[in-house]
RNA sequence: GGGGGCGUAGCUCAGCCGGUAGAGCAGCAGACUUUUAAUCUGUUGGUCCCGGGUUCGAUUCCCGGCGCCCCCA
């Protein structure tokens, strides 16, 4: 570089590419085939010749040798490039003056090892695969600020290893969940994102528009009720990794965009639910840890082995304040009680029974579940899509899993009869005029296909975003996802 | 909605009681054939998040805004 050298590093590396190009090297090749990955070559023995590829992490240049560590998915190892070994014009020339930190770079070679024992490879050619424009974060410190770790992820992976391995027990845990379903006999298949109503859950949808069919669409907030149109038609056993939307508060535990694993089977009750439940979580933890037992971010141990217990709304809400649900058959007593017992939750004057439970339940007994425990006996206000319960018809056969204060997983019988059902959207629909916003609507598309006839069936919701965000310890499940939705700035 | 915190060089961070900004790494120039955050010498680089106000003077104090985090409702 000479006196006109340019300040700001990306015009140094604009003119270093140029340069690149003037000598006759393409800095952007379309291919390299590589015989190891780094780790492999790591481990070979001294004289084995190795092609690898990877980017540029440190080097250390001096007059006639260079050391530098390269690093790929699989690992980092120490390269040497010699003068003697490359030639003294690409040393000076090339090596010493156009390559930076981040570059992806080919190395031909022969590995050996260093006088501090260090299995390195020697290389006897450098291919260009990739100059970089922009600096690396800092090789010590890394990329820390958390904010910059979700705006601009791939320096996140490419600086710190925790974040990668946290995003590979994401991949590995959903294709155990997978091997479960699979492996019992259920297909996995697709369904609507894009569609005519939002269905499924009690949830403010995003709307668009539909330019050629001039009509609003709903991205889906679950992708329960077409998953069941399936089992109409008689796919006995299906389950979906399933994209949803709802257009809600954020918080660390709530993501607009997150990801629901679903899965329904015929003839199965809630309680043949419960069962598999356990074993495809215990079966799914096991394969990706080791073992059932996990460690939360507070230090807590948990242990998803073995039968977990279970609890109702009712005991649960009495155990915690000594109200007793069933002594308030509707939500003016129940409000007019909360009231006397100084509990206060938002929007209670616009709530339905149901709801409101819900809302006491969250305030006052789910902060203090550790768990797994299986919650169960929901309100049936609060469950538009389950199945009455046989003996106490106010009731649904309804679970929830809860870890840590959050709701892992939502399961019920599938409520089946139509007509039963129609009535259940019919007082939805009645909560939702009287200013309750997420209460479900009337869904008579849903209805046809149960009028033509469902088997008995039970089905599963689990956020895979916070049973991951669980068992990796991240504190926000930004932590768990890598593009999180966040304000341009 | 209320409260608290953060925002300074590409990255990681200092910056006192208000006096117009520093370090390490990275970059640039040079030396160096066994380095491991290489070392040594020299050196470039700033919209101190944005906009007002107070002041002779604001990165610093005050107000408003933006982005992000945490807690509460």
């Amino acid at each position: 570089m000479n006196a006109e050298t340019p300040v700001d590093q990306r015009e140094v590396r604009l003119a270093k590419l140029a340069r690149l190009r003037e000598s006759g090297i393409n800095p952007y090749p379309g291919r390299f085939p590589k015989t190891h990955k780094l780790a492999q070559a790591k481990g070979s023995e001294p004289g084995t010749k190795v092609t690898v590829a990877g980017r540029l992490m440190t080097a250390r240049v001096m007059g006639k040798l260079s050391f530098a560590t390269l690093g790929d998915e699989s690992g980092r190892v120490q390269v040497s490039v010699s003068q003697e070994d490359v030639g003294e014009t690409f040393y000076k020339e090339i090596w010493k003056k156009l390559i930076d930190l981040g570059d992806f770079l080919g190395i031909e070679g022969e590995m050996w090892i260093t006088k501090s024992g260090e299995s390195t490879i020697k290389a006897t050619k450098v291919t260009f695969l990739g100059k970089t424009l922009r600096p690396l974060p800092e090789k010590w410190h890394g990329l820390t600020d958390r904010e910059s770790c979700w705006r601009q992820r791939y320096l996140d992976l490419a600086m710190n290893e925790e974040t990668v391995e946290r995003f590979r027990f994401r991949s590995r845990f959903i294709t155990a969940l997978r091997r479960v379903l699979d492996g019992d006999g259920f297909h996995e298949i697709d369904t609507p994102i894009l569609t005519t109503k939002a269905s499924g859950a009690a949830a403010r949808p995003f709307k668009s528009w539909h330019n050629s069919l001039g009509m609003d669409v709903f991205l889906r907030i679950a992708p329960e009720t077409y998953l069941k149109r399936a089992v109409v038609g008689g796919m006995e056993r299906v389950y979906e990794m399933a994209r949803c939307f709802r257009n809600e508060g954020m918080d660390p535990s709530h993501l607009q965009d997150f990801t629901m694993l679903e899965w329904y089977a015929a003839y199965w009750d809630w309680t043949d639910n419960m069962a598999f439940t356990e074993r495809l979580l215990q079966s799914a933890i096991a394969e990706v840890t080791g073992s059932t037992k996990v460690v939360l971010s507070g230090g807590a141990e948990i242990d998803f082995g073995g039968h977990w217990p279970r609890v109702t709304f009712r005991d649960l809400i009495h155990a915690d304040t000594g109200l007793d649900i069933e002594k308030f058959p509707d939500a003016l007593g129940l409000r007019a009680e909360m009231r006397a017992r100084h509990i206060d939750v938002e929007e209670m004057d616009v709530l339905g029974r149901g709801n409101l439970i819900d809302a006491l339940y969250k305030k006052v007994s789910r902060p203090k579940l550790v768990g797994p425990v299986f919650l169960c006996e929901h309100p049936i206000d609060l469950s538009p899509l389950a199945r009455r319960n046989d003996d106490k018809p106010h009731l649904t056969d309804r679970f929830q899993v809860v870890v840590n204060g959050w709701e892992i997983v939502n399961a019920y019988s599938e409520l089946v009869d139509p007509i039963d059902q129609r009535e259940r959207f019919e007082e939805q629909a009645r909560l939702k005029a009287g200013g309750d916003q997420d209460a479900m609507d009337m869904d008579e598309d849903y209805l046809l296909a149960m009028e033509h006839g469902m088997p008995p069936i039970s089905g599963f919701g689990m956020g895979i975003d916070r049973i991951v965000a669980l068992l990796t310890r991240a504190e926000n499940l930004r932590d768990v996802v890598l593009f999180p939705l966040l304000r341009p700035n």
